[in-house]
Formats: structure tokens, sequence, C-alpha cells
DNA sequence: ACCTGAACACCGTTCAAGT
DNA sequence: ACCTGAACACCGTTCAAGT
């Protein structure tokens, strides 16, 4: 039996099976919770992507959590940290910000899970680290910093799993926000009079970035509000 | 066969299935996340407690999803309003988010729950327009109105959500935050100074209400420095 | 109207082997 | 070291009945 192997050189099958790595696992969880959501996001549908047993993953990540936890550090580590730059503390906290932002927004379905784990990777630590030492550099106590920097943060973690998932198809999309549009101006004008007025705004349909500058904005001005007298 | 109900009087079995109806499951299903965390709600673990077949939920909620959202619903009608009262709008506005805090640190695990379901129930609607008209009388447009109040909505409530949950004996949770901030201070001091400085803090020990003001504290700041100049 | 029972197509995970 | 195969104890949900 000369013939060993279904690839037609003595290589061994690469684009069949390109290597099983926690790193190439975690960034296939990621592309599938990108594509279907993070519900879609299971082992055994990883291990079928990679063709392979469910049970061949457990060599990389203890259990299902780990891998959560993966996907989330590899978010972390997309970030694209800003130099550190010169100009006022709040001018370069909100680039920080904004390069966080700019990151999560990528992946929206999966952007909810930095909230509670900030802390427990590399990336995150170092994302922290930054925050706060400008924080720091304001006057804050560390103290302060932890709790501002660390509300900001998962503030606007928050505020990105807003925006809607995948959903497949665009047009789709654009029913779904039809939809959520005529339920609001649905409601009784006596009793949400507010509500109807920004309807149009509430149903999240603009997705441009000029949208996020108001919640960075709005958390870099709380900053800068209770940043103690200097 | 005179013996018809093995309960002792003619009156339909009380204490046994005291009526299955949707505001008991949910009802249920918010205090087993409380007890368990959020992974413990199950259409089987539920019907079980009510002892009934899982499929007997199916004819108050049209699935899993329904029952979560009324969770979410219930625990944003538990909120106790505020007297809309007097005084400068920031001071009516720090009322209102306190008020939500509060609702949603009773409920720790299931907090993250409303953050995108903040519309589309009856009292997270009732919420969003107080919160809306503050903003309106602020001077803010309803574009911005929208944008700020969802926002700090959201935010707040995933600041609430990242507590830790049930956690069952005080014994463990302690363990748990001795570790945290072991893990926090083992850091090199070279890389994350401001980290290790703030470990206690970022550890997350205190879940007194003190801990929740800055972060309303800061929210407030930042729509008082944005609102338009009047 | 409200609930049951059996079944289906999935999960995460264990254990014992294979190479 | 890395992967497989079979099995276990769970899921949500469908369908067809029961009363």
């Amino acid at each position: 039996m000369p013939a060993k192997n279904t690839s037609m050189s003595a290589t061994p099958a690469r684009a069949a099976r390109p290597r099983l790595t926690p790193d190439a696992i975690a960034a296939s969880a990621l592309a599938l919770a990108d594509r279907e959501g993070l519900e879609a996001v299971t082992i055994r549908r990883l291990a079928q992507d990679h063709q392979v047993t469910p049970m061949a993953l457990y060599r990389h990540f203890r259990d299902k959590d780990a891998l959560i936890d993966g996907m989330a550090e590899r978010l972390l580590a997309s970030i694209c940290l800003p130099e550190a730059g010169s100009g006022p503390w709040h001018a370069r906290m909100h680039r920080l910000l904004q390069a966080f932002v700019d990151a999560l927004r990528a992946h929206p379905s999966i952007a909810g899970l930095v909230v509670t784990r900030m802390l427990s990777s590399d990336p995150g630590l170092v994302l922290a680290e930054r925050v706060l030492a400008l924080l720091h550099t304001a006057g804050f106590t560390p103290e302060q910093a932890a709790e501002i920097g660390t509300y900001a943060l998962c503030s606007l973690a928050a505020w990105v799993a807003t925006e809607r998932g995948p959903d497949l198809d665009p047009e789709a999309r654009d029913a779904a926000l039809r939809l959520r549009k005529a339920t609001l101006n649905a409601l009784s004008p006596r009793q949400y009079p507010n509500i109807i007025d920004a309807a149009d705004t509430l149903a999240h349909g603009a997705d441009d970035r000029a949208f996020y500058r108001l919640g960075i904005a709005l958390v870099v001005a709380g900053m800068r509000a209770l940043q103690p007298g200097d």
C-alpha cells in the first residue's frame, strides 16, 4: 500500500486539518460567534469545524468556560492600543477608550463577555493598567481609579453588547429594525411622549462610530467632573 | 372509589401545587437564579419545582427565551420608583438611578439580562420614559437623550452584573475573594504598578451601596458636563 | 383550557482506549 | 502527546393524547 495519505504530496494534510491549537480553536469560535451568535458556539460544533472529535478540544481547554474565557481574551488582545502620546490625560483616555470600543465593535455578539473578564487575562490587565495610570495622573486615589476605571470599561463593553448580533442577511436586519421602531411608535403618546420622540434612535438603527462617541464622551466628561481639584 | 383526592378537604390541593401562572413561574425562576445562578434556571428544573411536567410550562411561555424575558421584566417591575419630587433635574436623576441600582442589586446574577431588554417590557419603558423626561428638561435633544439615557441604564446594569453570583456558602465567597486579591498582588510590580495599588478594590470585596455611589455619580456628572448651555 | 408521556435532536463531559 | 469511541446525564422542544 504505497499511498498512505490522500493528499497529493507527502507533507501532512494542510488545508484539511491545519493544526489544532488553543489559539486556532478560540479564533474559529470567535468567527462562529460573529456569524451565528454566541449560542451557536458549541464544543461539538467547533470540533466538527476542525474535523475532529469533540473530546479532542479538551486537550486544549479544561472545559467550555475556559474556551469562553479564551474568546474574551482574544477579543481583548485584538485591541490596537494607541501610543502613550502626549496631551492632557483626558484626551489620552478618550483615545484609549476609543480603541477599546473599536475592537469590541468588530465582535458585538461577544462584547458582553469582557464585562466580567476584564482582569482575568493579560491583555485585559494591560488595558486596565493604562486606564488606571491615566486616572492616577489625573489625581484620583487608587481606590477611586479602580472603581471609575473598571466602571468605564465595563459600561462601554455592555454598550457595545447592545448591538444586534449576526442576523445573517441584512434584509432580516432591516425588518427587525423597522419592527422595533414601529413597536415604540405604537406606544401611548400620553404615557411615553419622550420615548416616541426618540423612537428612531432608541431602535438602534445607526451603527456608525459616531453613535459611540457620545458614550465615550459621557464617561470621560464624568471623569473630568469628578477629578479631584489639582 | 369515594376518595378522589389525596388532600384532606375537597378544596383543590393548595400548598402542593398553588396554581401555575406565568408570574409564579417567573418568580420562582428568579429565586432559583438568586440561589444557584442563571445557568441553573432550566425548564425541566422549574417544572420539577412546581411538581409539573416540563411541557406544562409551555402553556405559559412560548419558549425559554420568553421565560428569560419574563424574568427581566419582573426584575424591572421590582424597581421602587421615587416620587417625581422637586429639585434640579440631576438630583432627581440621581435618585432615579439609585432606585434602579438598588433593585438590580437584589438579584445580581440576572442584572445583566436587562442590558438588552430595557425597552421590551412595560416597566422598562416606564423607567426609560422617566429618564428621557429628565434629560429633556435638562435641554438635551431627543436623540441625545436617547443615547445618554439608554447608555446610563445599560452601563449601571452591567456594573451590577459584575458582582459575584450565588456562591452558596460565604466561606467559598471569601476564599474566592482572597484568591482574586492574591492573583492581582502576584503580578509584576514593574508592569502593573497601578493595578497592584488598587488590587483590593479591583477584587470587588465591598458590596455595600457606597460602592455604587461612584458609578452613579460618574454618570450623572457626565450628563451635567454634556448638558447644552441653558 | 390545561396538563401528560414519549420521543427527538441536541448539549457538556467521563472514562477507557488507541497510536 | 494527542486523538477516538462509546456512554452518561442532562438540555429545549415536537407531537399526539388525555381530561
